[in-house]
DNA sequence: TAGCCATGCCAC
DNA sequence: AAACGTGGCATGGCTA
């Protein structure tokens, strides 16, 4: 069991089979380990046709034929999800230059993503016992090993033969898009591994204040008869108070959210709000971090539909509030760059829209002229709320919002904007920017006719035919595809930074920002990469709370 | 008791 | 909420 051959291998022998491993120029690769968190080596398969694999046990003799495949820059390494592969494959020194990874490539063209489930969409079938196999809720991949050996080789050598099968099936399709996604998986693989250092002490000093202070108002809350954690007790108490509260879009219960209570003069009302700002920041942003020296991240690359990268597990790195970026800490220093209104570039260059590319070019800030224009900018006092609402209403505008929109992200931030005042910002927008215009027809035309859309690069997002078919869902299925091209282009230009900076020790990306630690990439290597300038905002600091805009 | 869904809210 | 888009996580409440 510490080598063995499954699939249709004929009757060559295992010295034939062997031959045949180590002259194939492209090969599919699949390994298994302990468990997702612990990716110790069970062991691997290599499959030198999508006809069979062979199986080597991480303890096999014949490791050191595998081995020398791996480390071969000449031999083509295909790896269904690389990122994790190449992490597993890590302390064996493999290369790590010459691979393809057809999970991208199918994430790329929108494609199913589980090899199984991939491989069937394009004719393969597959037995039912590996299509029903689940790792055991409470078990590891180690645990079936050791209970059914032969199950998890066989697994392993049907996924590596299915890897490379997928691939030579997909790769006619490839468009550069796959190669943008390609060329950041081991910058990725970096970030994760260096993760960021933490103010321990901060972290502590965060918490035991917020617990303070949610305790303290759990039990204020709790005394009117109510766990302010549960929506549905707080709903039944403002309504006992007499309140009359709308419903949530399911009708099960009463909406109780920032946008109601905060229209609520009331004291229950209050602190349920104030013990929920509390508490968020206390249970996502503080508690997972108490007593780590570092906070790690998993940057997924094939999980968001427009193409930008997303972050979880064990925590998310691109969603933590400003206000406690400060416990985040540089080893060295920190260089953080952030594209400038970079979707607004993205859809000028788009939609060819000659009076948006010329305000850009003429230095123009779309967004505080929003600010100005509506009246932000007077009625905030803090200038970063007023440009984050002048984005929102931008935004909003751009991807087909309605006035309702305008008007109630303005009223939660207390700026009251009229029906016509809306209607006219809206309509202003289609005046002065008719390219923009002319691209919503000629995308509502495309994703009728075609059914999907492209970004710049050829990442394809297809229409959900069944929502597209249904007039009242039909409208938010062509607004989703008509920001997808917009949203995916931007961050296919962030990822071209990203790999072009590749010896750069990049610690943070959150879509259009890049947290550099130690060395600063000159500006320049990022210039040029694009069709459309995507300006970018240099910022430093000795930790992410602390950046300093640097005035070029 | 594990897992799913809904709700709410943080970021871009 | 039907009414800009893309995500992830904590929590309560319920079911398999
Ligand atoms: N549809 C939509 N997209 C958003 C929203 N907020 C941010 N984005 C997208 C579009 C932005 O260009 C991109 C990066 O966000 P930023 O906060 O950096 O804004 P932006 O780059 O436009 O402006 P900046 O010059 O950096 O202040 O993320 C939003 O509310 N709606
Ligand atoms: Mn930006």
């Amino acid at each position: 069991m510490s080598v063995e051959a499954y699939g249709d291998y004929g009757s060559r022998g295992l010295s034939e089979i062997l031959q045949e491993l180590t002259s194939a120029s492209i090969v599919g690769v699949d390994t298994e380990t302990h468990s997702l968190d612990d990716k110790t080596m069970i062991g691997l398969a290599i499959a030198p046709s999508p006809e069979y694999g062979v199986w080597f046990s991480e303890d096999s003799p014949y490791l050191h034929i595998a081995l020398s495949i791996l480390r071969n820059p000449k031999v083509t390494k295909v790896l269904y999800n690389s990122k994790f592969d190449f992490d597993v494959l890590e302390p064996f020194g493999i290369d790590e230059t010459n691979f393809e990874d057809p999970m991208i490539l199918a994430y790329t063209l929108h494609m199913p993503l589980k090899l199984y489930t991939l491989a069937q969409s394009l004719g393969e079938t597959i037995p039912q016992n590996y299509l029903d196999f689940k790792i055991p809720a409470k078990g590891t991949m180690l645990a079936v090993w050791n209970q059914d050996p032969n199950f998890v080789l066989r697994k392993c050598c049907i996924d590596a033969k299915l890897a490379l099968w997928c691939w030579f099936k997909l790769v006619p399709w490839i468009v550069p898009s796959y190669y943008i996604d390609k060329n950041i998986v081991h910058v990725l693989r970096n970030m994760e591994k260096a993760g960021v250092a933490l103010n321990q002490e901060s972290v502590n000093e965060y918490y035991e204040e917020l617990d303070e202070q949610t305790t303290y108002l759990r039990q204020l809350i709790s005394t009117k008869g109510c766990d302010p954690n549960s929506n549905q007790q707080v709903g039944i108490a403002l309504a006992q108070k007499g309140y009359r509260l709308p419903y949530t879009k399911t009708r099960r219960q009463l909406r109780v959210d920032e946008k109601i209570l905060s229209n609520i003069d009331d004291p229950l009302a209050i602190s349920v709000l104030l013990y929920r700002e509390k508490a968020k920041l206390q249970s996502t942003y503080a508690k997972p971090l108490l007593g780590l020296e570092r906070a790690h991240t998993t940057y997924n690359n094939t999980r968001v539909v427009t193409g930008r990268l997303s972050s979880s597990d064990p925590i998310n790195m691109q969603n933590i509030p400003h206000y406690f970026r400060g416990v985040y800490m540089a080893d060295e220093m920190f260089y953080s760059y952030d594209a400038s209104q970079i979707e607004l570039r993205a859809i000028a260059y788009l939609a060819n829209d000659k009076v948006m590319m010329r305000a850009f070019e003429d230095g123009e800030d779309i967004h505080k002229a929003t600010m100005d224009r509506m009246g932000i900018t007077g009625k905030l006092s803090d200038p970063v709320m007023a440009r984050r609402l002048a984005k929102t209403l931008n935004f909003a505008v751009v991807y087909l919002g309605e006035e309702e929109t305008i008007i109630e992200n303005a009223k939660k931030e207390g700026i009251r904007i009229s029906p016509q005042e809306a209607t006219d910002f809206r309509v202003r927008y289609s005046e002065v920017y008719p390219g923009i215009r002319d691209y919503v027809w000629s995308q509502r035309e495309q994703i009728t006719r075609r059914g999907y859309v492209t970004t710049l690069y050829g990442r394809v997002r297809k229409a959900d035919t069944k929502r597209m078919q249904n007039p009242h869902t039909r409208e938010s299925v062509i607004k989703e595809l008509f920001n997808m091209p917009v949203q995916g282009t931007a961050s296919e230009v962030i990822k071209m930074m990203m790999a072009k900076a590749h010896k750069y020790d990049l610690r943070i990306q959150v879509h259009d920002e890049m947290v550099y630690d130690g060395k600063c990439p000159p500006p320049s290597l990022f210039e040029g990469l694009a069709p459309f300038a995507t300006p970018l905002k240099l910022s430093i600091g000795q930790s992410w709370g602390d950046l300093q805009v640097v005035t070029a």
